[in-house]
DNA sequence: ACCTGGTTCAAACGTTCGTTTAAAACATGT
DNA sequence: ACATGTTTTAAACGAACGTTTGAACCAGGT
């Protein structure tokens, strides 16, 4: 076997355990024995445990950040074309339906969103510097479209909305598994495209909203 | 200096800590050394970290969800008597104003609903089967009272909202602190009344809305 | 003054953790 | 076949963890 294929075992292993168990209950000694490695293999391919986080976090966002940049350009280049204001359901879009579809793409993707949806919920975690190294441009600039899409929201509540959504977008990366909430008749299988609008028709109703 | 203040002082600082570090990352060490005891302590007055951990949510959840269940009540009593149906609004008002009204009380309870909201981000995690535990009752009732306001929306899309508006809360919940995404002009701080309208607008929004 | 039940204390227990080491195994170019 | 640089391996390291122990301490009742 290459170095190759024992770092993405590695990695593969540490999206997983890392996203099912958290950063801090998960030990070396797990990820390597199901990535079918060394222990020692971590330090020496990633150099200590907090660099293999990173590196499993940088392996997928970077990517996935990158296409969601693409639209989101994309859609404020076509707008100004057309002398247009971009719809914040348009917006919401280009951020959301490339991380929903990241979760049926298979091999072990799902896993990343669901370890993207804990890092989210720990605010002074590891991780969470890891995270927003990768996030901060595009999270001003998806700031910046959605300012121009609601003209009509002063700044301090567009904020708190975004935050809301962000809620509820890594409420729904994190739980890719039946939650015990959910009565038994409710069937939670839907085709990624259900998915995406039943979560943008949500999220840009609450986006849009006049005061009541 | 008695048994209570002992178990008290304990509580307040697993409160705290479990809240900032996380249940995997909080040692019992740090907790006895903020709560000025001897490390023994813990085993002696909750037997094991998980049965702190437990006490430590079952503390505040207990009342908290005491009130919001009589609120609930109160209000399904109400419209019954009056042969009207809950508005959305009044229903998840009685589930999130008892919840953003105990954060500005003081006393660590803050640090508390920081700890449920992490919880809620941790699916397979210790916290959440205690969590759970307190939470059935009270969250089938509600999910009822939804429904019952809602009745233009189908059971499965109707999940899946309160699924969102849960995200939202939670995430609301975990970040007492300023985040790194907010922009350094938008102000934060609200009164718990403008807190509460705010997330209501939103979520009210979200749940009410009909397919675009 | 003495006993008693509850509480605190310092010290140690056995485990598990992330990391390091040095030798063995492997691959590659000559 | 040999030398070279990379990867894997088993073993060990010190540190930190949750938990247990047994003696010390402190109250209140007799």
């Amino acid at each position: 076997m290459s170095q190759a294929d024992t770092k993405q075992r590695i990695l593969d292993a540490a999206e997983r355990l890392f996203a099912r168990d958290g950063y801090h209950a998960t030990s070396l000694r797990s990820i390597t024995t199901e990535a079918e490695a060394n222990l020692a293999a971590v330090n020496y391919h990633f150099g200590s445990k907090e660099s293999l986080l990173e590196a499993t976090i940088d392996r997928r966002l970077r990517p996935l950040n990158e296409v969601r940049y693409g639209q989101l350009d994309a859609l404020l280049q076509k707008t100004e074309e057309t002398e247009t204001i971009p719809s914040c359901r348009d917006v919401l879009r280009t951020f959301v339906e490339p991380t929903l579809r990241l979760r049926k793409q298979g091999s072990g993707a799902e896993n990343f969103v669901a370890l993207i949806g804990r890092t989210l919920a720990e605010p002074q975690g590891v991780a969470m510097s890891i995270f927003m190294r990768n996030m901060e441009p595009l999270l001003a600039r998806l700031f910046q479209a959605l300012n121009l899409s609601l003209p009509g929201i002063s700044r301090q509540v567009l904020f708190w909305r975004v935050h809301f959504v962000f809620g509820s977008l890594s409420h729904m990366m994190r739980c890719h598994e039946r939650h015990s909430i959910v009565p038994e008749a409710v069937s939670i299988d839907m085709s990624v495209e259900e998915e995406i609008e039943l979560f943008l028709d949500f999220a840009v109703a609450g986006m849009e909203v006049h005061r009541s």
